[in-house]
DNA sequence: TATTGTTATACTCTATAACTATA
DNA sequence: TATAGTTATAGAGTATAACAATA
């Protein structure tokens, strides 16, 4: 049994990466499921809409990375929250043009602040230094 | 729309981690599941038992940090695909230590070559010091 | 035929409560 | 009553295929 390596399981990355993602997940995601009832596809949708204005589900499954499918459920979900607006554009129907309700700005602008708070929460023990390796050994790793 | 902050979710570090934890997770998962049908937390409990020896159930738990429900279903997966052996206790028959069989034995020297190879591959490109970061401070962000 | 978006399905993962059997 | 482990159930995440409406 001794002949096997000392490999522990600290030392695998994709369990450290695993365990760190899942714990600032959940202090995040505490916050707009018990305020909002969002789930983790809704917030990312309100990001984008409050982040970069007026976009299509294509586009915002483009710039967001996920699936058309998840993007459609999370639409549907911040409709019925009155939390955002479809319009058909006239020059394609198929093509739907997705827009924050005042109410959802609203939203928008809370969760951003709180966000940054929590990152910076997050950080608040490392150096710059530190961050810095973190923020972009984790890029390249996500390879975004 | 441009009063808001320059906050980006790439500056997020919730979503960072979630990215490079489903991309790394992704790649090893795929050798487990491919040659050996198993899942994460059956790749886990594999570890731990061949890692440490014979365990019980409620050792894995606290050792690995996963729910008994959880455990109890990679074990009986792990028992059927005839990985591990169970052995009854004879002071308290509530407990039943675990045991990796030969074949089980021979599927976790697999998977940590495995695991050491992907681990290295993964950080190929980081030198040794961001390394040491990387690996700081996601201990820390896991509170492990 | 190709594209946008929806619906259906299935599987993984997580979380909790209720249960069995032992002690 | 407390503990080890199992079963049941539901919610959330992920992945894929099939579909309707439109172009």
């Amino acid at each position: 049994m001794d002949d096997d390596s000392d490999f522990d399981l600290k030392d695998f990355l994709p369990y450290l990466l695993n365990q760190a993602a899942d714990v600032s997940s959940h202090g995040f995601q505490e916050y707009y499921k018990s305020k909002y009832g969002m789930l983790r596809t809704e917030w990312r949708v309100v990001f984008h809409l409050g982040r970069y204005g007026t976009l299509t589900a294509k586009e915002i499954c483009a710039r967001a990375l996920i699936h058309k499918t998840k993007v459609s459920r999370a639409v549907a979900a911040l409709e019925q929250k009155r939390f955002l607006r479809r319009k058909e554009m006239p020059d394609d129907r198929r093509h739907e043009s997705l827009d924050l309700t005042a109410t959802g700005r609203r939203v928008f602008d809370d969760l951003v602040v709180e966000a940054e708070r929590y990152d910076k929460h997050l950080v608040a023990s490392f150096s710059e230094a530190d961050r810095a390796v973190l923020r972009r050994c984790l890029i390249q790793i996500a390879d975004l």
